[in-house]
RNA sequence: GCGGGUGUAGCUCAGUUGGUUAGAGCGCUAGAUUGUGGAUCUAGAGGUCGCCGGUUCAAGACCGGUCACUCGCCCCA
């Protein structure tokens, strides 16, 4: 059996439809906030990736890492916002704030297969670099949540937000919840001891029950928060209530990276089991002084279509195909150039190779052909054809010169 | 990387305590119908039972390994 690598898949034209239409829709919410498309190589030097954070499991064994022939050290992207803070450095586009992009495009993760989750996925995202105040924020959930409701995902799936504060109040609230922990190291799960050293906050998230146990008293982030990260988070909170959008305070959420901070928050199916985050982000300030650039703020978030897709389920349409269906052999040498003309003139037209009337017609319906433009000796002589709707089965006759004005006229 | 479940036709699945030539529905191809598709009827094609090894007179079934899928863990910038 000839099998695809573990963890990617062929998407058949019907996926494909549907993957295009989610994005399509993207770009087009995007582009009502004044977001224009950027698209930056697939791969970048593993280095781009690692700046990103030294310490995370994504980087150092999730990533798609080998050298060129030359010798340098390439990684597949595993997200999107990396390669597209190098690209604004490397093109000097800092001059000129804020900065508003749209991109779309694979990414790459060696990781264990499961459902919503591949080794090749695909992702839309927005970035929005050079604005530190709240309304940042806003704006980006704001374009979130539109474009989840233009694709039809209202229904189970909502919004958690949380605030990490600025660098002083996590690194305030990370010493608090530690002294905390370490009292009870022993008795928290082998992962969350090992956390505990690595990446605190992420305890937070843990799954284990008796974890959870441990951390019903433990210190409240929002205790922790200084004045301007308060006031940060109220002002976004305050904003979104202005618009009507509704979410929940959830302390779960967390990043683990120190170039994080403010903002974080997803929108959660609870219909894709484990994999229940539909789209993430949150504020990450610290990133492109992070990666050799100036100190510019940024917000932004990524979803994963192939969830997306898995969610909203509806099936969209072919578009509108016209079979061409020639009898006797006059009619057959003059189909290929009837087809042509009318491709010209912007009709989708289906012209089969070979058959009989009867097999041409079985054919049309099986591709999903919405007309039938039917034409032997008798057409060719009154110069008419014969044009069946193949939905209803009615058929007029139309004049040669007609056929395009007709078809297009019953398209729209 | 770790643990559970599942692999039989293109798809969805039957297949008895191990026993002759592995079945069904849908789909596909051809015909009924040489100027009219869908519906119906008839016929046909399509299988290394995921792969490799083992047990047995005999394996689709039992055992081991492996690959893939799937659910969860880890992780998710």
């Amino acid at each position: 059996m000839l099998q695809p690598v573990r963890g990617t898949h062929d998407l058949l034209p019907q996926e494909c439809r549907q993957y295009r239409a989610i994005a399509n829709s993207s770009r087009l919410i995007a582009q009502r906030y004044g977001y224009e498309e950027i698209e930056t190589p697939i791969f970048e030097f593993s280095s781009v990736f690692l700046r990103m954070g030294e310490a995370s499991d994504v980087v150092t064994k999730e990533t798609y890492t080998f050298q060129d022939r030359g010798g340098q050290e390439i990684t597949l992207r595993p997200e999107g916002t990396a390669g597209i803070m190098r690209a604004i450095i490397s093109n000097g586009l800092t001059q000129k704030t804020p900065l508003k992009y749209y991109s779309c495009g694979p990414m790459f993760r060696y990781e264990r297969p499961q459902k919503g989750r591949y080794r090749q996925f695909t992702q839309v995202g927005v970035e929005l670099v050079g604005v530190a105040e709240p309304l940042g924020d806003v704006e980006v959930i704001a374009l979130a949540e539109q474009f989840l409701k233009e694709i039809g995902l209202t229904k189970g799936i909502s919004l958690e937000i949380n605030t990490l504060g600025d660098q002083e109040s996590r690194n305030l609230y990370r010493t608090a919840l530690v002294t905390y922990l370490n009292d009870f190291r022993t008795q928290l799960s082998p992962e969350s001891q090992i956390r505990l050293d690595l990446n605190p906050l992420r305890i937070l998230d843990s799954k284990d029950v008796n974890d959870r146990k441990l951390l019903e008293n433990c210190p409240v982030f929002r205790d922790y928060l200084n004045a301007e990260s308060e006031d940060f988070f109220a002002n976004v909170l305050k904003k979104l209530d202005l618009l009507g959008i509704t979410y929940t305070l959830n302390y779960q959420i967390v990043r683990g990276l120190d170039y994080y901070c403010h903002t974080a928050f997803e929108f959660v199916s609870h219909q894709l089991g484990a994999q229940g985050t539909v789209l993430a982000g949150g504020r990450y300030d610290g990133l492109i002084s992070q990666l050799g650039g100036p100190n510019l703020a940024g917000v932004g978030w990524a979803a994963g279509l192939d969830r997306l897709v898995l969610l909203a389920e509806k099936s969209i349409d072919k578009p509108c195909l016209i079979s061409i269906i020639p009898v006797g052999d006059t009619a057959e040498s003059q189909a290929l150039q009837m087809a042509q003309d009318l491709r010209q003139e912007g009709l989708n037209i289906d012209l089969g190779y070979s058959g009989s009337l009867s097999k041409r017609m079985k054919k049309a319906n099986s591709v999903g052909a919405s007309w039938a433009v039917i034409f032997g000796d008798d057409e060719i002589k009154s110069q008419k054809v014969a044009i069946r709707d193949l939905k209803s089965g009615l058929q007029v006759e139309v004049a040669f010169d007609k056929i395009s004005d007709y078809l297009q006229s019953k398209i729209q």
